[in-house]
DNA sequence: TATGAATGAGACTTCATTCAT
DNA sequence: GATGAATGAAGTCTCATTCAT
């Protein structure tokens, strides 16, 4: 008989196997264009190998998004670590952000692109206690961390942090998605695009558009 | 046998309400996730009379894709008609490409969010005189006029428009897609965007980090 | 255009040759042992051609039954019809009874022998109203013209017709199913079992038992 | 290591325990609805264990008839061990029979009802030397007696067995198969199918119909 | 123009069974 | 004796698509 260490050690080598392969595949076709089959076969398994380590193709994706965000987590507490400084802890976690999706572009699509599968099985995978929400609140606290400094007079953190995530994503995104499009230099938008966060946070509320009159409300 | 331009309107009402239909679903339940069965069965047609309308299921979503970019330049232009000062004419358009993300976010989904169907049939759709590529040129062009207004000093304008655009594109495909998460107001996050969107271009390229030098490239 | 009409029986044929194929193998090998493949092959059609006349298996056996029960009804009500005299009445019906299930062994054996596929999909198909009642009312009629006219003085109908049917029932299924028993002459069976129902339903209740006093209740 | 005999009897016990879980679930399910894979976990075994007991499945159904067969034997010998009357052994081995059933009717629908399983893999298992024939020759042994005893004149002993044999199945699979018939009271049920047995046996054949003429032959 | 029938491929999943340990 | 991993086959069903009418 085998140890039983062993085995418990090539199972979740066997585990991140098909999740690895999963995540590319779904990055690149879709989840729904890709088959049980396919997973299995590049990794020479037949297919209902998958279900000695799955539930079903719908709990591979979740593991496989539960996984992503936990690396993603992990990996911005790397880079911010040891850093007090509240704004430059802020821009090196979000630096990590964008560079994690960048390295990790199958995981990335998988996980924040793709519309999440809701209403197919689960009863709505709840966003309290997710790693998802852990992740949102990593973003918060630096933003908060800035707020506490005086560096961001009269922000509400909470539209902030919503704002900061929405603009990095929206980068991190459209580069993974839209190769083919004739973007600008890389590392030239991305430190504008930290540029351009950094002078809202620091221009505080309202500064700027209030006196010109430039945007009225909703154009419709 | 009915005139021929009767023929002809009769013909593109139907494709109409096919593209119609199918930008639904597709944006409800994903493109894999329609069958032209589902389609076809909406507007009460038989699944063999999409054929005579698309040459197949990519063209459809192709055709789709192509619509939207259309109605979408359309909409930024009449909002963006006649206001010759610059900032205001870039955020009028800004503001016009949020809202009609909100207001039509099942052909968002499809244009914009969902992962491009490349290699499927077509070699690929050139970018080159696309809908898609006037639609990026009408941001360009805006911001080249705040350039050239000496609004922005020292900016990059394709390096800026694309930033621009990956942050407005971050907060609209968020706000539709994950629409369970806990976000912050609504329209406060698109003030607040915009604000710190406008102080970017002002503050020109580098005027603040630089000083800080909280950002030192890459964090890898 | 094909005339409707012409579309119409050319389905009613499929349909049926669909069913008969299906009634067969099912009896044959049972329910759960035959696949749509099978059916489909044994009618040279494509396993996704049975999904256009049916909704899935279980609503082809659930047609299969409801076909079999109005057979045998139609068979009985033929055999029946024109005779006054009450027990020749019952005693024709039996016999029919028997002879259908021996002539149509596939469907006896999915009607009456294999057990019902409760609690699969559908929600309990409902007896009351059903076919399967109709046919057990034609046995009560039956056996309630025969107390009428006095012949079985003292019986309880409904006893009387359950047990009745519970008889020929286990002959006819027997005779079906068992076919590798080493049953007595076929014919002389079933007179034997039409003489000893009447006997007992001549005999009204109670007569014979209570006098030897040899039954005493359950044995347990 | 544990001594021989202690080994044997806890292999027999496994193998008992294995016997019942697939006799329940077949019953309840149908023996091609059940997976191996469920009755191991019925008896928190792995699937493999159950092939150190049994051949396969088929062989897993076979033992289980066979086993049935015996504990119908031996209950129905034990209810009619030492009474020397013949009708009263005879109605006293009917009703243990019909109890049997009803007592263990997962088992009763395996053995009785369940299609035989021919063609499988056996070549047919044969009939003479099982206990499915010492089964019947108890109840043709009884007949026989009673035929001896002079009770019932004229009568063909394997033929009235049969027919004997045909009519108390008939109400026992019912009652156990189609428990959702809206039956006459059981007992009653019971107690009519006996005595209409015994007016059919004591009245010897042909008495009744061959005065009536109501019977001619096949229907058909 | 539009339909309904039909197909061949392929989807996910479960199965009985084997075998190294 | 018992297990857990693994497989190859097969299950039901849906799909995009074609074609005669």
């Amino acid at each position: 008989m085998p140890p039983p260490d062993r085995r418990a050690r090539h199972r979740e080598q066997v585990r991140r196997e098909i999740l690895e392969a999963a995540g590319r595949l779904f990055a690149e076709q879709g989840y729904e264009a890709v088959s049980v089959r396919k997973i299995a076969q590049k990794i020479d398994y037949s297919p209902g190998a998958i279900y000695l380590y799955f539930q079903d193709k719908a709990d591979l994706l979740n593991q496989l998004c539960e996984d992503t965000f936990a690396r993603l987590i992990e990996h911005i507490e790397r880079q911010t670590d040891g850093h007090h400084k509240p704004l430059e802890g802020l821009l090196r976690g979000t630096r990590a952000y964008i560079d994690f999706g960048l390295e990790h572009p199958a995981q990335y699509i998988v996980t924040f692109i793709s519309p999440p599968k809701r209403a197919r099985n689960a009863p709505d995978i709840p966003f309290e206690g997710s790693m998802g929400q852990r992740c949102f609140q990593c973003l918060e606290t630096a933003v908060q961390g800035c707020a506490d400094a005086g560096l961001a007079p009269g922000i509400d953190v909470k539209t902030t942090s919503c704002t900061w995530w929405a603009a990095i994503h929206g980068l991190t995104s459209l580069l993974i998605a839209h190769d083919h499009f004739p973007w600008a230099d890389r590392e030239q938008m991305i430190e504008n695009m930290l540029r351009t966060l950094v002078a809202g946070l620091l221009g505080g509320p309202g500064s700027i558009l209030a006196a010109d009159k430039v945007v009225e409300g909703p154009s419709a």
